[in-house]
This record gives C-alpha cells, sequence and structure tokens, in this order.
RNA sequence: GCCGCGUUGGUCAAGGGGUUAAGACGCCUCCCUUUCACGGAGGAAUCACGGGUUCGAAUCCCGUACGUGGUACCA
C-alpha cells in the first residue's frame, strides 16, 4: 500500500491519495538515547538503522541526548553512551560531543525554548494551565478507579472538572498564575477526531483522540516531558526522519497533535516504530541479563549511584562486527541467504521496508554463533590488539607479536568468544601443571614410558624441529615398537597440552619449539612416573 | 478494562493465491580427526484457531484466541 520515493535529498511520501513533499530538507536522521543508565540492545539496533539510513541517503545522522529529567540523569552516562557508539562504528555528525550547527543538543540546554513553544499552544488555544497536585490527581485516579477502568484518563471530559485554565473562571487563573501557583502545561486533545499517519513500518495507523488523554507537555519544574522536546527539537533541527522503539506508537497521536498545531503536518517528519527486542519474556529488560546469564548492554556499565554493574557484549568476548551484525539481522533480512555483514555491507543492502514488523526474541546462542563466525573470518592482524588485551585479562603476557599471530591463527577457529582464547591459547604460553590422568593412566605402562624415553632423545637430535620431521620421527619409533599411534598421540597431546584440546599436536610442539617440547615431556613423564 | 501493534519449527526467518513451505541458530545421527574444534553428509521439528472468498489459501477478508506495548509532572 505504501510507497515511498526519494529523489536527491528531498523526500516524497506517497500514501494512499495524499502526498507529502518534503522539499529542499536534507535527509536529517536523529536518535536520542536517555543517559539513565547503560545502552542496550534495543537503543543500539536503533541508532544502527538510523546510522544505515543517513548514510545511504547521504542525511546526517543526529544525535540528541534526552537529559530532560533530571532526577534521572545518571551521572557519567553521557560519555558512556559515546563511548559504546564509538566502539560499535557508529559515530553520529552531530552531538553534544562532536557538534553541529543545531546545537545545543542536550535537552536540559535548551529549556527556555520549550517553555516558550508550550506558551504559544497555550494562547492558541491548543493547550492549557493545571493546577491540579499530584495527589489530588492521585486522588482522582483512586476515586475514578473500577475494574472496567483501571487508568482514569485526564481527557476531553474529565477536564472540565478538574483544577486548570479551562474549567476554572478567568479570575482565578489569573489569580492561581501571577501568586506563582505551581502548575504544568497540558495539551488540549480534540475531543473526537481521527488521528492517523504513515508509518514507514507499519503503513497507516490510526487513533481516536478520545482515547488519549492531555498529556503533559511542561512539567511544574520547567522542563519538558519527551512529547514536547521530541516535537520542538525535531523542528528546530530540521530532522526528516525518526526512527523509535514500538513502545512510541502509543503516544505517537500525542505528537501528530503537536506538529499539527505548532508547526502544520507537512513539515513532520516520516516515523518509522522498530519492532521492540524481546527478552525470554516480554521487552527485553536489564534484568533478563542477569537473570539468564547473557548481556543487555553494549559496553559494561556502572551505575554511580549504587555501583551495580550489568555486563556489557564488549567484555563478554564480543567482536564489535559481530555485535552490530547481530543486532542488524534480528528484525531485518535482505532477502537472500546472507547472514553476515559488514557495516559495509549493511549500508549497501539495508532498506527500511524489509524491516519486519513483529518483535523478535534475541537469542544469545545464535549471537554467540554470529561472534564465532566473526573471530573465525578476521584476519589475525584485526584479532591481535583484543586478543592480546584478553589474555593480559587472564594473566597470559604475549611479549612477542609474531608469536601471538601465530597462535591466534592457530586457534581462532575454536573460540567463540574473545575470552575463549584464554583457555585455547594458555599452553602456547604456559606449560602444563596438571594433567589429564583420566585418560593417560589407562593407556601408561612400561613401554610407552620407555617410547617417549627414546623419543626426547631422538628429538633432541632433530636438526630442523619442525612439524613434519616431528611426526615422522615420531611415527618411525611407534612403528618399530608396534605401539598404536592413536594412544601415543593422546598422551603425547596431554603432555603437552595438559587437556585433550587443540590444534595438532605435531603443530603445537613445533610452535612452543624444541626446547620446551622437550621440557614438557620430561616433567611429563616424571609425574606419570 | 480500554487503545495500539503483532502472530510461518524451540529461536531468527524466506515465501504475499498453485512450492516436496527456503536458509540459519540450537538439538540428534554419521563421516573426518584416535584431542577439542572447524569442515562434510543426513535427521527430527512450522504456517495460532474458526469461518468466509476462490477450482485452489501459509498467502486475501472477517471473527476469535494468544502475545506484546501504551494507558505517569518516565523516557
Amino acid at each position: 500500500m505504501q510507497r515511498l520515493f526519494y529523489y536527491d535529498n528531498a523526500n516524497i511520501s506517497l500514501l494512499a491519495e495524499t502526498a507529502i513533499i518534503m522539499t529542499n530538507s536534507t535527509v536529517r536522521v536523529r536518535f536520542a538515547p536517555s543517559p539513565t543508565g547503560g545502552l542496550h540492545l534495543g537503543g543500539v539496533r536503533t541508532v544502527l538503522y538510523n546510522y544505515l539510513f543517513a548514510r545511504q541517503h547521504g542525511g546526517k545522522f543526529i544525535c540528541r541526548i534526552e537529559d530532560t529529567d533530571q532526577t534521572r540523569f545518571v551521572e557519567g552516562a553521557e560519555q558512556y553512551i559515546f563511548d559504546c557508539l564509538e566502539w560499535c562504528g557508529l559515530v553520529p555528525d552531530e552531538s553534544p560531543l562532536h557538534g553541529g550547527a543545531y546545537g545545543p543538543y542536550r535537552q536540559s540546554e535548551r529549556k527556555a525554548t520549550y517553555r516558550k513553544y508550550a506558551e504559544d499552544l497555550v494562547a492558541k488555544g491548543n493547550a492549557y494551565y493545571a493546577f491540579d497536585t499530584p495527589e489530588e490527581l492521585e486522588a482522582m485516579r483512586a476515586k475514578l478507579k473500577t475494574a472496567d477502568n483501571p487508568a482514569p484518563q485526564y481527557d476531553a471530559l474529565m477536564r472540565m472538572r478538574m483544577k486548570n485554565s479551562l474549567a476554572l473562571p478567568a479570575l482565578e487563573v489569573a489569580d492561581l498564575l501571577s501568586t506563582g501557583t505551581p502548575h504544568v502545561i497540558r495539551i488540549k486533545m480534540p475531543k473526537e477526531e481521527t488521528i492517523s499517519f504513515n508509518d514507514m513500518i507499519h503503513g497507516e495507523v490510526s487513533f481516536e483522540s478520545a482515547v488519549v488523554d492531555d498529556k503533559v507537555l511542561l512539567k511544574a519544574d520547567g522542563m519538558p516531558t519527551y512529547h514536547l522536546a521530541v516535537v520542538v527539537d525535531d523542528h528546530l533541527m530540521e530532522i526528516t526522519h525518526a526512527f523509535r522503539g514500538e513502545e512510541w506508537l502509543s503516544s505517537a497521536p500525542v505528537h501528530i497533535m503537536l506538529w499539527k498545531y505548532l508547526f502544520g503536518l507537512d513539515r513532520m517528519p516520516q516515523w518509522a516504530h522498530l519492532p521492540l527486542i524481546m527478552g525470554p519474556s516480554g521487552k527485553l529488560s536489564k534484568r533478563d541479563g542477569a537473570k539468564y546469564g547473557f548481556p543487555v548492554f553494549a559496553m559494561n556499565w556502572t551505575n554511580p549511584r549504587n555501583n551495580e554493574m550489568v555486563e556489557g557484549f564488549k567484555e563478554k568476548g564480543f567482536l564489535p562486527e559481530a555485535f552490530i551484525n547481530l543486532l542488524a539481522v534480528l528484525g531485518w533480512n535482505d532477502g537472500t541467504e546472507k547472514e553476515l555483514y559488514s557495516l559495509q555491507e549493511m549500508e549497501e543492502s539495508f532498506s527500511m521496508d524489509r524491516v519486519h514488523k513483529a518483535g523478535a526474541k534475541f537469542d544469545f546462542e545464535k549471537a554467540k554463533w554470529f561472534n564465532h563466525e566473526w573471530i573465525k573470518h578476521s584476519s589475525t592482524d584485526r584479532l591481535k590488539t583484543d586478543v592480546a588485551a584478553v589474555l593480559a585479562g587472564c594473566g597470559i603476557i604475549a611479549t612477542d607479536p609474531i608469536y601471538l599471530l601465530k597462535v591466534i591463527d592457530l586457534v581462532k577457529d575454536r573460540c567463540t568468544l574473545l575470552t575463549d582464547f584464554c583457555t585455547q591459547a594458555d599452553f602456547f604460553f604456559n606449560a602444563p601443571t596438571t594433567w589429564d590422568e583420566a585418560s593417560v593412566q589407562p593407556k601408561w605402562d612400561a613401554a610407552k614410558k620407555e617410547y617417549f624415553q627414546q623419543l626426547s632423545k631422538t628429538i633432541t637430535s632433530i636438526e630442523l624441529f619442525n612439524s613434519a620431521n616431528m611426526e615422522q620421527q615420531f611415527k618411525q619409533l611407534a612403528a618399530e615398537r608396534n605401539i598404536k599411534m592413536g594412544e601415543l598421540q593422546m598422551i603425547f597431546r596431554v603432555m603437552l597440552v595438559g587437556t585433550k584440546i587443540g590444534p595438532g599436536v605435531f603443530i603445537i610442539a613445533e610452535t612452543i619449539g624444541k626446547e620446551a617440547t622437550l621440557a614438557r615431556i620430561e616433567k611429563a613423564i616424571d609425574h606419570f612416573g
């Protein structure tokens, strides 16, 4: 039904019968994290889609910070958000940190602007002052609350019975205002009007104005609510496309009315309400992470107020390439069987009309698979810094960069998370101190002991110590003694590694070198007796 | 309760009137490897339900059920 056409920097949206034409407007896509702590999966995916869309249309990708609610603003959260974005490779074109011509980009720094527009609305009769105290509101709701109507609204029917500039005599209102009585400004929703708009993902969506109440636009402390701020900012910043989570769909009618009253519907940005990312039960929440043992934030987040730490994908051992890849295909695909995308490839293939309508449940097993694929396909050069950091984290110091590269190349296929390098690479740096007794003891006898003693001597005299020569000697000795190769290789592996993991034994021997190989054999023979 | 949005295997999903209903993750079996993986070959498992429309419905329409979001001086 809905078709969208894009002409260079102008956007034409063709609805069933009406056409909204935005001329001379550059595509400006905005996202707006609220720094109340942590940047979760859904948030990063919204940013990612914003980024891809902006890049595809040569537009600007703008970050506005929603720090309007001082009571919930958390110190350090804003910096954290930008750290996450940088890790993901999604750096905005404009933001409080990066500047831009439409600043300030923090809502807390635009207070005066919001009040002006709120007052304008009152003057035009589209909003009104309300003096009801929180207690009075609560009393009203408690009184009217029934099983059939658990959430009474402050709506067209109710407002004439409340304490506001519509219901009260003009003189009393003037008096309340002049004495500085605390008040809010509420939007005056029309009594009976069908409010509809065209969503880029859902198509036409409509609401009856009677079911949305008179939302507060400006709070008693002078701060705007999200509703007012988003409309005013989008207008002032000349936003053409606004993507947000589907949890906002229900409040869209408020925003539509504000656009209608304030700036005109023809100037309104295109909305896209992205499907939610679900946890095992309901919208994915911070709690799900702790509950089910997977990260929900991009990076570790420690709330400075209570020192509670929530784990991030980065620290869990994810590559940012894998992280944004898994997010991108959670709700979008290009219609082919392709699943692995670099950011560059996403830019080429992404399209808004292939974004799903339904929410998707997050599956950590699949998320790990993406990371595994990215580790396997990344060059050792790409991985070296991250792996070195991970190794250092578990006490393994890789001093020789060439050696590190060699080790990464040998074990990356078997690492799902970067943290797996600790167990997978440890034996390349440290000789085992414990051995897999259960596997070795049943096979260990005098003949094997004699074999390995002889092997030591033979190895000592090998001129060129490499995998092939090692294997050749190993087999020859085994054949002379008529001992099964398999059992010997298994024992040899445990001697070098300690357990039954890792790449081919002879490769391991070659990599750690002749001296280390000999030392590990001696030590193991002593141990097994 | 009301309003919005949604519904293809356990999960992510392709398919949008005629298909043996793709593919991926996970699970199972086998091969490879006398290690752990990788890789390879197979397997089990799906159109929420009920009515229409149609020669024919996973696909279009209407109901119902279920899920989910909103219903704050939170975002």
